[in-house]
DNA sequence: GCTTAGCACTCAAAGTTGCGGAGTGCTAAG
DNA sequence: CTTAGCACTCCGCAACTTTGAGTGCTAAGC
């Protein structure tokens, strides 16, 4: 049986009311759709073979049809009108973004939160590492009886710090031997080279303040680590509770329950070697709580060799081609202001001096 | 009309059953209860007087009754009976909480999981400075071309830092006189004091690298200001689906939606000059989404002159007694935990050397 | 040969009715 | 003061009916 254009016209149709009822649709109520120049009868024939094609589905005899999973995929694929964002939307959007964000684990919880109330879904958002961070640079500052405050630079532009307390006593030009020491061997070392071996070694080098060693090289590996993995934040869960599919308190806690960071871990991996949007109808669902969701999502870029990624999940009825557009502009206008230099206030360097 | 013994008896039983069976109490039920030696048309007027008194109300003529407000106030301040903690409810806490928590935003995060996790209720966990932290230090790193990293000491034993770039290249020796200015003008300041005199000030003593002083300026304010107000984390929201009054999406909705950071603000707020547990029954409630549910909440100490505090959100109809025996424990075992000196691994400096 | 009007049929959703039972308040007796 | 007894109320449930949206099929029309 072949999919002809107006057998086309007739899915879109539906999926499209669909979308907007969450009722099943009938073949009147198609028929009377403004450009559909067919009668009633003749679109029941269309959907009794969309059906038998598999892109629709019937709850049961005597009632409207509702999308298939095929048919969502169809939909998504080639069937969805662009949606155009209006200026409203952009502006809310920029808006929205325009605070700066600080570090990057709160920026993902906003982020999150901005895009589950752009799209009154549920949303995520992750960014990682595309790996290999390395500490550039060491540097030891006393601070005052028994403590040590390290900085570490890392590759990709971050710098971290920890403040050391240790009862023992050093001098300035301890502190000095030893950063000289980690700057010569801790630089530029993946996580997995911070060996017991690697420890003595330093140790041995480290005169007087070898104390400080290993809470130092602990520090580090556990950073260097914790940089490269990926952080995740997920908000607007509760949102679900607002789409007629989970009307039903069970159902809803049955898939809200499964969306939190680790059930969710997946998706962002997912899209690593992607590009664009990219959208997971139900039954694709990687988790299997949410084969009778969907999920839209996007990446973005932070720099500093970073990877972000922002998605939704909503019911497998959601409007696809609204929400594929939020996000798109989303991750544009985060990319944007990633790309900006971070240095807000060039400064204005008053003319006194 | 008195509160007789025999009447907080009833009372308590009616509280204690409508709190384990969530339906309105009959005096059947209750005069069936193994230790009450009364029929229940006796206990049929003791209830009649109870809810004339306010303790108790009634849905409708002829079912059961279920607590009022005052009833449940009562009920938490005199009559419940002490929840013992079992051996597993308090094992399970503590090596919940036993895994080291790094920084203070992802420490609530975390704890505010974990009281969820052991209340099965949505929770709120929340820390804040007694106020009056200052900087203590100031120290400013070369960092290549154009790259400055400043780090900051502040009062309370914390030390922050942040990369600055800029387009103008400095000398070691700027940086040197830059960070005296800073030690000698900006250490010991609340952030209302870094006014624009200030500013131009600093700037006029810095020399070459007055550039950076409003990027150094702004940044210490603005962390000062971050430092002293009250970082706060939710979590579970989406337990209160499993209770049965909110099978209800529309009522859960409307309650789940004020659990947010924002709407629970004020919570910490009236911890502040408060000791021990502290139990808002319904209408009590400040937010008045609230009303119909309950928040038991607790303190317990951070260290470092901070705050901490923990609580549940649920419906009035909650285990009180079992709620408030885990959060106190919860409370305790945190103040423990933060006790204990903080660096974990006194160096177990080996022999070599 | 495609399109469409017409019709009999199906089935979920919504409304109707009628009980059974849990619970109450009151009264009168112990 | 306590309790057995009784009439009364009202919710919840289940069985039944009605309604109407929607279907598939057939036969007539362009």
């Amino acid at each position: 049986m072949e999919l002809t254009e107006r057998k086309k016209k007739v899915l879109r149709s539906v999926v499209d009311l669909y979308i907007r009822t969450a009722e099943p649709v009938g073949s009147k109520a198609i028929a009377e759709l403004p450009d559909m120049h067919y009668s009633s009868a003749t679109i029941r024939n269309e959907m009794a073979e969309l059906t038998t094609m598999g892109y629709l589905e019937q709850p049961h005899t005597s009632a409207g049809r509702i999308p298939a999973a095929a048919g969502y995929r169809l939909y998504v694929d080639e069937l969805m009108a662009d949606y155009r964002l209006s200026m409203d939307e952009t502006q809310s959007i920029n808006t929205a973004i325009e605070e700066k964000m600080q570090r990057v684990d709160k920026m993902l919880e906003k982020v999150a939160k901005l895009v589950s109330q752009a799209t009154d879904l549920p949303a995520i958002s992750a960014a990682s590492r595309h790996s290999g961070v390395t500490a550039k640079r060491f540097e030891l500052i006393f601070a005052g009886e028994g403590s040590v405050i390290l900085v570490v630079m890392l590759s990709h532009e971050q710098v971290i710090n920890k403040l050391i307390k240790l009862p023992v006593s050093l001098q300035q030009g301890d502190l000095q031997v030893l950063s000289a020491v980690l700057n010569a061997t801790m630089t530029g070392l993946a996580p997995e080279e911070f060996t017991p071996e690697l420890l003595t070694r330093v140790m041995d080098a480290a005169g007087n303040a070898a104390a400080l060693v290993p809470v130092i090289v602990d520090f580090t590996a556990e950073t260097l680590r914790s940089q490269g993995s990926t952080n995740m934040a997920v908000a607007g869960q509760m949102r679900l509770l607002g789409q007629p599919e989970y009307r039903d308190v069970d159902k809803a806690q049955k898939v809200m329950s499964s969306l939190d960071e680790e059930a969710l871990s997946n998706l962002p991996a997912m899209m690593q070697n992607q590009n664009g949007t990219k959208v997971l109808v139900g039954p694709e669902n990687v988790a299997s709580e949410l084969k009778d969701t969907s999920v839209v999502m996007t990446k973005f870029d932070i720099g500093d060799g970073m990877q972000g990624m922002i998605g939704v999940v909503g019911p497998t009825r959601m409007d696809y081609a609204k929400v594929t557009a939020r996000l798109s502009y989303f991750a544009e206008s985060l990319s944007k202001m990633f790309a900006k230099p971070e240095t807000p206030a060039l400064p204005e360097a008053k003319e006194e001096q």
